[in-house]
DNA sequence: GCAACTTTGTGCCTGCGTTCACAAGCGGCT
DNA sequence: AGCCGCTTGTGAACGCAGGCACAAAGTTGC
């Protein structure tokens, strides 16, 4: 049982596997021995070297890339870059690094390799099947965005209890009942489940997803599902972004009042909390 | 000009939340000086000093909480809830400690109290007002959700620029045009704005809502906002969470086959190196 | 009232990710 | 061909967040 990441950051770092659980090869003091790896020998993509921070950032620049190379533009500078995608150039150029050496010194990159070598780490050089269960108000959504954001993510399945939608289609595919769950997602190849049920029965779909096979699971439900190790989960929890929103507004208020000043802060800026 | 955070993984997504992004306030060493403090006369909370990452965790333990609360359940100890929330006890403990001392040694934390506080802190006493922009496939279901997952986000204002939507009430509130935005967040006093328009349209939507005073957005649009520094920004990127999801599709395909193991771990030779 | 047990709150350490800063490398210009 | 300026790639410092482990504090039982 590993809990998800959660990091808020929206959905983001830290990877809180069960506290010791890993490291199942025993050796209970050898944790502090060896651990050292071989830096230099990264021969392979060491994908498990990339950290997660990077690897979402890395999709963000995809996507910039993707923008400039539609408008024709062939080379660009990690400065420019950065900018684009809202980030530090120097992190901009490690987080590349990570991913080899595409870039000229006292030119840039270009921009066609880098979106190449980006969609070969990312894995988007293969087509990743989705399924959807859960048909509600977001699973209709959800379904309907097709090709899902960014496509090379063609929903081949949707799932729902509900009698009344099993067999309507929706976005083109018309919908399984739940319990054909593992043999539609064996014979559709699906690699990435979409949870987008109510809370009550996120974890039972989750369950069945995994026993299906599924290694990938992303889940809207407000519900912190348990997975085995081996199991990824991402989750987008609206309910807790509205929640950090609210501490935001809260906040600006408290120091609002508690300066005297208005709700312009533009002037503020010099350290409000005073303590 | 600052650009939000990330993520996300934070999105966290997460965001990752990126870490150090906001921290508009400046004043590089001064959080690491008091921070001692009387913690008996911590008045007022000086929410700053909470990190991002255990404000979002405190959105989930609080849902953790209100379940248990409506089961009945009047007091909780660390671990328990630790484990209900899917992090470690620590990390609990220190998360709540940061919004004051409200357990039991020897006992643990009533629930009510609890609840109580974290609403205090995420600024959930009081209705935080959305609006919506886009009422697509997504706006549809997000404006359908109605008082918002969680409760105590009202959407009260729909806005988009179909003049066949115009009018036309979707989850009981009717469409407003674009163009009217300033007057319509003005007299619904809308704190928070959600962005669920097609790329293209999200930067300018983004500037006409802060422009209208505006200073939470949440963005669903897969593009970087530009916003002024007091503007508090999350992103749901749905494109990057598939795509880090690929990415760990991918890396299980590697080692997969680098291992010339299937898709079961559990018996491979020494080192998988599994996570 | 005292002792034993339980659980919180937190100081300290560790590790990761971000940032800085600079040497290395490449193209253009003379 | 050689020099100059620009930009990458990365070693090293820094800061923050996570995890451990323990003292403090409260409860229960005798």
């Amino acid at each position: 049982m590993a809990a998800q990441r959660d990091e808020g950051d929206e959905v983001v770092t830290g990877t809180p596997t069960a506290p010791g659980a890993d490291r199942a090869d025993g050796a209970p003091g050898a944790d502090t021995a060896e651990h050292v790896e071989e830096p230099t020998a990264l021969t392979r993509e060491r994908a498990r070297a990339i950290p997660e921070a990077a690897v979402a950032r890395l999709a963000v620049y995809l996507r910039v890339l993707s923008g400039l190379a539609e408008q024709g533009v062939n080379t660009i500078s990690s400065e420019e870059l950065a900018n684009a995608a809202g980030v530090n150039s120097a992190k901009l150029r490690k987080d590349l690094s990570y991913i080899g050496s595409y870039g000229t010194r006292g030119v840039g990159y270009e921009v066609e390799v880098l979106v190449g070598q980006i969609e070969r780490i990312l894995g988007l050089t293969r087509k990743h099947s989705v399924c959807v269960v859960g048909i509600g108000n977001l699973g209709h959504a959800l379904a309907n965005y097709g090709g899902f954001p960014g496509r090379g993510f063609p929903v081949t399945a949707l799932f729902d209890v509900d009698p009344d939608l099993i067999g309507v289609p929706v976005g083109g595919i018309p919908v399984d009942h739940i319990d054909d769950i593992s043999r539609v997602v064996a014979e559709r190849e699906v690699s990435i489940g979409v949870i987008a049920t109510p809370p009550k029965a996120a974890q039972e779909v989750c369950d069945r997803l995994v026993a299906a096979g599924v290694q990938c699971i992303l889940n809207f439900a407000p519900v912190v599902l348990q997975v085995p190790d081996y199991v990824e989960v991402r989750k987008v929890d609206l309910a807790v972004e509205m929640q950090i929103l609210s501490f935001h507004v809260a906040r600006r208020a408290d120091e609002a009042t508690e300066s005297g000043g208005g709700p312009d802060l533009s002037d503020v800026d010099g350290v409000v909390i005073r303590r």
